[in-house]
DNA sequence: TTGTTTTTAATACAATTGTTCTAAAAAAGG
DNA sequence: CCTTTTTTAGAACAATTGTATTAAAAACAA
């Protein structure tokens, strides 16, 4: 039997628990129905509950990285930023479940010192793809002139993380259509006029 | 005694409580300790704890509300729009508590149907805001050509509350100032060269 | 088969939850 | 000063929480 799968599972119980119930309804109990165990079966993969519910959040931020990782880049900046920014917004169910976890997760770091801990490295590494897409993008010479480029970094990240909170809250003003052409715009109001 | 003031006051010891433990946390005998009073007191002003809660909640918004009622507008649109934003941006320590608080309650929602009715309120409201404001660019005669507004609208409500959020997540990363200068730049995009 | 380990199940325990109830204290009105 | 109402305090309730314990069941090795 292979353990670390059935770890996966659990937490992926954990994400449908949180989604149905939120996250303090996330109790063992809880989990264990979801995941079709006993509470003291459970036990044997997570010995405790904050484990559980840690493993739970860095399967999340895993998950999207494999993603990103897997991307097949076409070498072209102005086709893979919209590659790159479509694996992390919300722009399919399975995402969007992702995205609401997240959430859940983020909120909980706020009186969670060791979220909080993780939270940061998420977010460090979030933010150093959007520092390397502006470098790209002045190294190119595709950047407008006069651009301050660490007050572009956060608004294109703060459009981004806007974005997907809004896909999460409201899915229907915000499908993944209209997601896809407001990064394109933001694109746009980046870069200098094309020839 | 004034039973509002001290429905307020209860409230506010929430929003601390909230702030300090995280909105599981808020049991209604941490509130009670945090306000200085005893359970069955506190009965007396909220008879079950979700009234209590929703009123936390309320009161957030309802805040936000009355300062952008009291704004003094000018009538100029480029520099009324950033005093409008100034108010609904956790620029201060007063209103990043406001906006923790509002945060919790958001993801409250998403497993929550009364929360979740009141945050389409809260949202709907908000976004007619951004409407206003592109609304009120187009017919100065000060919007860009080509916009398109319904794609713009989502694009500065994403920016704003993604700079809030970051705002609350890391505020070293994002001081009042860069907010300011980053809203002022998005305002840049959206407008057509001057003179 | 027999023996060993892994996995599952179920119960028990103390702590915390929202709520109810009872009564004392304080305030107000006559 | 007495009566009535409002406010406060604290104990008690059943339900739920995370965790620990115990033992049965299953899987596996020899």
């Amino acid at each position: 039997m292979d353990h670390e799968k059935q770890r996966e599972k659990v937490a992926e119980a954990t994400w449908r628990v949180i989604q149905k119930m939120g996250l303090d309804q996330a109790s063992v109990r809880n989990i264990a129905d979801e995941a079709g165990l006993s509470v003291g079966s459970m036990r044997h993969y997570f010995s405790t509950h904050s484990e559980l519910l840690f493993y739970a959040m860095k399967m999340v931020s895993d998950r999207v990285g494999k993603r990103i990782a897997n991307i097949d880049f076409s070498g072209d900046l102005l086709t893979d930023i919209p590659l790159l920014v479509d694996e992390i917004l919300p722009t399919d169910e399975e995402k969007r479940l992702e995205m609401e976890v997240w959430f859940a997760f983020v909120v909980k770091s706020l009186s969670d010192k060791d979220l909080a801990r993780y939270r940061l490295e998420v977010d460090d590494g979030l933010r150093s793809i959007f520092i390397e897409i502006m470098d790209g993008l002045a190294a190119k010479n595709l950047a407008a002139p006069d651009l301050d480029a660490e007050l572009e970094i956060e608004r294109f990240y703060a459009l981004i993380d806007g974005l997907a909170i809004h896909a999460v809250l409201r899915p229907e003003k915000m499908p993944a259509d209209l997601m896809r052409r407001t990064v394109y715009r933001h694109l746009q109001s980046l870069c200098r006029p094309s020839e």
